[in-house]
DNA sequence: GCACAGCCGTACCGTACGGTACGGTTCGAT
DNA sequence: ATCGAACCGTACCGTACGGTACGGCTGTGC
């Protein structure tokens, strides 16, 4: 399955999405325990039902990331009226909902997953996981930003580094050291940080970005 | 080798160094390249040889991304007579060579390495190109930041908080953009790019955390 | 009841790769 | 000259896993 164009709403049954489930699991448990064995085991069906349904293993693995990454759904934002207390508002919920999924156990693993698919030629994976990871959040938070600058409640030339410099307030260092399995970083950890880190970020942004900032 | 305590300046003679970039050429031409008989080939030695050297194939990984890691090395940065201007150059130099590192090639292949390590239950190769990159950097600059606090050239309670807010202002999403493989983010492309990004972090996190600022 | 499709479970095949064994060569020490 | 250590190259083994084949079970349409 080099193809895998996988277009939007890629409809899987009852039955194929328990096998995604399992197949997720298993991905979580453990990133190389994605064996077509253990998936048909752990759902009950048998390898020639995968095959049939799914190609290959990489066919597998493209349908468990992509029906998975696009589960990723932020919340609705308030766009219409803005004052600064309501792009606050807004942009401590991007904040908020791009820390919360990052830590996730399941976005750590199919960032992972991707990675680990992108060392070698392919960048299938990659390119899921970034269409629903940043380039979503990219997606939802561009228009809010250049709504509040025509409000004149944000003051940027370019509103691509604006959104870089929030994503860069918000995720820090947090990702990275996730991914590579920092132990002194448990998730549990940053989650009981979060709403202070969620309210640094913003002022900072805000800070930087504010129409009435020194710059 | 399960234990891989790897003290410091682990030396290797010349001879398994030629080695050790085989693997790393390896890795880097692709990720699940480095088999055993793909490393004795390049390197034109012989498996037993490999095994004898570095145990088993996750010694001769660890060795290689150790060996590796180990090299980065940040330039100095001069630390006794701090003003303004010399912190912001110090600060320059810092986001330099992090965006410079962080787009590498081998940069990437090490960290992709780790990442697909960390996936397993091994966290071995996370730990050290955490502690080569990202804590070797923190370790470098904290003191720095202390210095121009103590001197009133930085205003902050959290020299942590400030570390991690220069890293996120730099990075952003290069990173995780890079290590997903995303092909609108050639590292030719970053690269051009490096100095004006640099002088940006720079501003902003100055204007963050300048003794002057607004906070 | 019957045919057929879909699917489960299992057995099976081929291959790639980690790891071992071994003969042959080089080279330094004695 | 001889011995032995280190090492190269290659052959070999075992296993894990991707992928295929097939027999048997179940349900649905006729």
């Amino acid at each position: 399955m080099a193809l895998a164009i996988k277009v939007n709403e890629e409809t899987f049954t009852p039955r194929q999405q328990a096998v995604l489930t399992a197949a997720l699991d298993l991905l979580v448990e453990n990133g190389d325990g994605l064996t077509m064995t253990a998936v048909a085991r752990r759902a009950s069906c048998s390898k020639e039902t995968l095959y049939k349904w799914f190609g290959d293993r990489d066919g597998l693995l493209t349908a468990t990331v992509q029906w998975q990454a696009a589960k990723v759904r932020m919340p609705y934002v308030d766009r219409s009226h803005l004052s600064i207390k309501a792009l606050r508002g807004s942009l401590e919920q991007f904040a908020r909902d791009l820390l919360t999924t990052i830590i996730g156990e399941v976005s750590i693993t199919l960032n992972r997953t991707a990675i680990t698919h992108a060392a070698q030629e392919k960048d299938d994976l990659g390119n899921i996981v970034l269409e629903n990871g940043p380039m979503a959040i990219r997606r939802r938070l561009k228009p809010i930003l250049e709504a509040a600058r025509d409000a004149r409640l944000l003051r940027f030339t370019s509103s691509e580094e604006a959104y870089r410099t929030f994503f860069g307030l918000v995720v820090r260092d947090v990702q990275i050291r996730l991914l590579l399995g920092d132990k002194g970083l448990t998730q549990s950890n940053v989650e009981s940080n979060i709403e202070a880190d969620v309210k640094i970020a913003t002022d900072q942004f805000l800070a930087l970005y504010g129409a009435k900032a020194n710059n």
